[in-house]
DNA sequence: CCGGAGGTTGAAAATATCTTTCAGATGTGA
DNA sequence: TCACATCTGAAAGATATTTTCAACCTCCGG
């Protein structure tokens, strides 16, 4: 009689994904009473029952391990093992389900935790947006100019002035001719020097920076191509753009600055500018890089393995 | 010495939910070319492994029981059958939420809008991992420290001297005196100065960056309160450092150096401890973060509309 | 009330799986 | 090249799981 049916349902049933409550409580009837104690304790707490052994599950039940491995075959499984897993399956399923609200905006009193969490997802937002809303045309003008320039100067003041160093750097990496200006008078000085085949880059979120703008017009009119890379591509910087790079604006909130977030985008933008540059100057570009890989190997102590 | 890496680790790291992946990759370095076999199989494929037994996993990746059981154990669990069941839980979670295909490396030939979702999407991934793989307790305790310090010194060189640098920006908007340091003989020099209840934070991707080691190493030796942020904790720094924030080790490419990536990673971890600063201090760091907007905002030219 | 058939149960044996040990293999620096 | 340290896998040892089997219920029918 329940041999019936245990041999309907062990051979029917797939092992069974997440449907394992409803699964107990279909096949509860046709247990005996020392099955239906572990079946219970199995749906009652996957997670729990996950961490323990069939000895674990046994003594926890009141059973024994013969018993907890009858149930699981009951359950479908080809034995208690897998039933383990697919718990530890569910757990971690349920694990997720009550995650923090990422969503939310940062709060004061919000566990570090959470603080990871939202931050890390904000910027990831952040990215999708500004890779969603970068045109790639200009994008692909600015790597085109930037690629054959005599020399890049780059012009950015606070947060954006790290920017500007980053994309620096990276460009001298290649072998490229290019400089990141702090200091505004110096950049002004400097843009003079340029002219036709230069290529002047100014990093500003709010598009209205005046220490960065003046530098690109004077780099405008010397016909240097100009690139701006900027939040408000209808902000005033964007008059002496050739080309403009839009970052996107995530929203702010009183304990993430603007920033912050804008500098991620910003960043974004650089490397992208980066790799083209990378990818058309690849004959040179590549050799420079493994160079200056192989000059910061021997400013590191060994390490310890 | 290996056996101290792997004390440090398992003690450290609590079983990982599901950060595997990038846990492997941070781990990656440090382990056996055998281990790393093991390693790769188990982040590739998490469902396919779960269903492996050691002696199946073994054959698999073409090592022994004993090379699987070594590798789990450094990968923070007790053993195997622990790392399986982790194993099944992600399997578990991927099955929900399926990948999207622009996992490829970037190749010189990309026209540029792959570039830049490829990008966008290395980006995302890596902030992700670097969340996932960030010990709140650690950064908690970071965020402690930092708080109640009289005085903050940042160490770094190279691209993570800007991460460096846009920490102490952020820091000393909020009213606190942070500083960073880009001579490494100054970073020393000063470095002589701090004593019990300052903080100094080294930033190094390699963690053997020994321009960044030696001001940590003065500094602990002085008292402060010593943090490192580093995407190799089992790495030199971390023996002068009281609290060690890991960052990700997203996978690099000839284009895309980890330089890149790690930028993003450090970024990340420095702005949850401003956060967790801000936070802290919010008394002092609102009205501060106000001022400094006011200020920023007569620097600005008028918008255009 | 008794005996037994059918079913249930757990102790213990048998097996599979996991962990540890150890000696050989391999690499590394002097 | 040798000495040293580390890495590796085979096999022994320990655990966990599965199977076996006999005791034990429970429910009938005599």
């Amino acid at each position: 009689m329940t041999s019936d049916v245990k041999e309907i349902f062990s051979s029917g049933s797939p092992p069974a994904p997440a449907a394992l409550a409803a699964k107990v409580r279909t096949l509860a009837p046709s247990m005996t009473r020392s099955m239906q104690l572990v079946a219970e304790a199995v749906a009652g707490d996957p997670a729990g029952c996950a961490a323990l052994t069939v000895t674990g599950l046994a003594e926890r039940t009141g059973t024994s391990e013969a018993t907890v491995v009858r149930t699981a075959r009951l359950l479908g499984y080809p034995g208690y093992r897998d039933l383990r897993l697919a718990l530890a399956g569910l757990a971690a399923h349920q694990e997720s389900g009550r995650a923090p609200a990422v969503t939310a905006d940062i709060a004061v009193d919000d566990p570090i935790a959470d603080v990871v969490a939202k931050l890390a997802y904000d910027e990831q937002q952040t990215l999708a947006d500004t890779a969603a809303g970068l045109d790639t045309v200009q994008l692909g003008a600015a790597v085109a100019a930037a690629s054959t320039a005599r020399r890049i100067d780059i012009y950015g003041v606070g947060a954006s002035s790290l920017v500007g160093q980053d994309l620096a750097q990276k460009l001298l990496r290649i072998g490229l001719i290019a400089h990141a200006h702090m200091d505004p008078h110096l950049a002004v000085t400097n843009a003079v020097q340029l002219r036709s085949g230069d290529v002047a880059i100014a990093i500003t979120h709010s598009g209205c920076t005046g220490d960065v703008i003046e530098p690109l017009r004077v780099a405008f009119d010397r016909g240097a191509t100009t690139i701006a890379i900027t939040g408000r591509p209808d902000g005033p910087v964007s008059q002496y753009a050739d080309h403009v790079l839009t970052t996107s604006t995530a929203r702010e909130s009183e304990l993430r600055p603007a920033a912050m977030s804008s500098r991620t985008s910003q960043l974004l933008v650089v490397d992208c500018l980066f790799i083209g540059v990378a990818q058309r100057t690849y004959e040179t570009a590549a050799p420079a890089l493994a160079a200056s890989y192989e000059a910061l190997a021997h400013r590191h102590t060994p390490r310890t393995r």
